[in-house]
RNA sequence: GGGCAGGCGCCAAAGUAGGAGAGUUGGGGCGGACUGUAAAUCCGUUGGCUAAGCCUUAGGGGGUUCGAUUCCCUCCCUGCCCA
């Protein structure tokens, strides 16, 4: 009795979770529900589910996660599923990248170091994990027989990437018509009010609330973000793009990478991935527009933002500083890796160390950027691949723009 | 189950009625110039190696041939049509 949760008011809440979200579908719903959590001392479920193939959590995944903070802050109740079940089976869509399926001790691991990186974006200690292995697993094959017997051929292939899929003769498999079934479930076994999940996500969480009312549970209100941009401007932020921002990113390359982000996005980032108010958001965006400011000032203001919030604000100004001494000044940074010649080594092809630093894949390769003027000794430009480097002292070795190395004497 | 069309370098397409295919075009990537590690633009490059040469490569395997990406057999995969 005593410890009832008081929530902020339901307008507050309500402008906080409206804050860059695509759809809140239906927002009527949301908004009783908060006011029967707040009426019933109750806190709603918030659901986010997770997949355990990946463990490196960027930016793009961010923008959900801290939704669902928002919803913490408040006091509601943050239930992030693993998809363990799912992963199990193994994800076989796209023939030449068959992974192969994760081992239960795998993805313990993984959820592990998700949840250790969602924990600089939301409190762990009032999150709540589950596996959706634990109802999904139960599961026979008549109950999914009777699962699948509740949705049409039709309304799954309504989905949005299906149909483009179906139409433009790309392979759909079967077990891709289950997975938001499966998903569904999951907003079933755990009663979810609200389940948040990227734009793509959509037709899934919608499923979620049909199979919901079919198994007598209130219908979930669903939440959608946007898709954060990845650094190239053009693609979705993923790993596989390498277009991607890492929370667990050294504060340098956290910093760097924002640098490279075309300028379009730039506001953007800051209203997904920041919590800037948004009267500084705002303000952000006229400056941007009306031309006086230098998109670059606004770009580095974002990018110590990004490092603060990862890491540290005096972590932020020293990657400002040893960026413009890298890439102003083309000084040196401060943290060079060396190399150790082996003993009794003097001296080394120039490829063969190139290569042997892995600063490139292969003997032609590294010859390639040689012959490009993209390998410098010393700020001094090689030219010559059959060069022979001495290890009589302390050397740099640099490649391309962003790769040093100190070469050390022997 | 039957018929048809496909499967080539990171991706997408073109082409080959057996001989110029490590190779065409576009995208992407990488390096360089200019910049703000932005965009746009320009130049170069984009299998490997012990490198003026050599090796591996066209879904997998086998065959015909002096020679196969191209022809034949077989298996696998995908799409479409019919049932």
């Amino acid at each position: 009795m005593s410890n009832k949760i008081i929530f902020p008011s339901v307008n507050e809440q309500m402008e906080l979770y409206r804050r860059g979200a695509v759809e809140i579908i239906p927002e009527d719903d949301l908004v009783k529900k908060l006011e029967k959590s707040e009426k019933e001392g109750k806190p709603l479920n918030i659901k986010l589910g997770c997949d355990p193939t990946r463990p490196d959590l960027h930016l793009g995944h961010s923008v959900v996660l801290r939704k669902l903070a928002q919803f913490q802050k408040c006091g509601h109740q943050a239930i992030l599923i693993i998809g363990d079940f799912t992963s199990l089976i193994g994800d076989p869509s796209g023939r030449n990248s068959t992974r192969p399926p994760l081992t239960a001790e795998e993805i313990k691991e993984n959820a592990k170091s998700y949840f250790e990186q969602a924990s600089k974006i939301l409190d762990p200690e009032k999150t709540k994990i589950v596996y959706n292995s634990e109802w999904l697993g139960k599961m026979s094959f008549a109950d999914v027989i009777k699962l699948s017997s509740k949705y049409t051929v039709a309304r799954m292939l309504e989905r949005d990437d299906f149909t483009n899929r179906f139409k433009g003769g790309i392979p759909i498999s079967m077990h891709e018509i289950l997975y938001p079934l499966a998903q569904a479930m999951d907003s079933v076994a755990i009663e979810s009010d609200v389940e948040l999940g990227g734009t793509d996500q959509k037709f899934n969480l919608l499923v979620g609330r049909d199979i919901q009312r079919e198994h007598n549970v209130e219908p979930q209100v669903i939440l959608t973000m946007p898709l954060l941009v990845g650094t190239d401007g053009t693609e979705k932020m993923s790993k596989s793009y390498d277009n991607y921002i890492g929370i667990n990113d050294t504060p340098k390359d956290i910093y760097g990478r924002t640098l490279s982000i075309p300028d379009e996005i730039i506001h953007n980032y800051f209203e997904l991935a920041t919590d800037v108010p948004s009267e500084e958001l705002k303000d952000i965006k006229t400056k941007l527009e009306d031309g006086n400011t230098n998109p670059r000032d606004l770009k580095r203001a974002l990018a110590r933002k990004l490092v603060e919030m990862y890491h540290s604000a005096e972590d932020a100004a020293r990657a400002e500083e040893e960026f413009d001494n890298v890439f102003k000044n083309k000084g040196l940074p401060e943290d060079v890796p060396e190399y150790k010649p082996g003993d009794g080594e003097t001296e080394c092809g120039l490829l063969e160390l190139i290569v042997k630093v892995k600063f490139a894949p292969s003997n032609g390769e590294a010859r390639r950027l040689v012959q490009q003027g993209g390998v410098s000794i010393d700020s001094e430009k090689l030219s010559d691949f059959k060069s022979v480097v001495k290890f009589d002292k302390e050397k740099i070795l640099k490649v391309g723009k962003r790769k040093f190395i100190k070469l050390l004497s022997n």
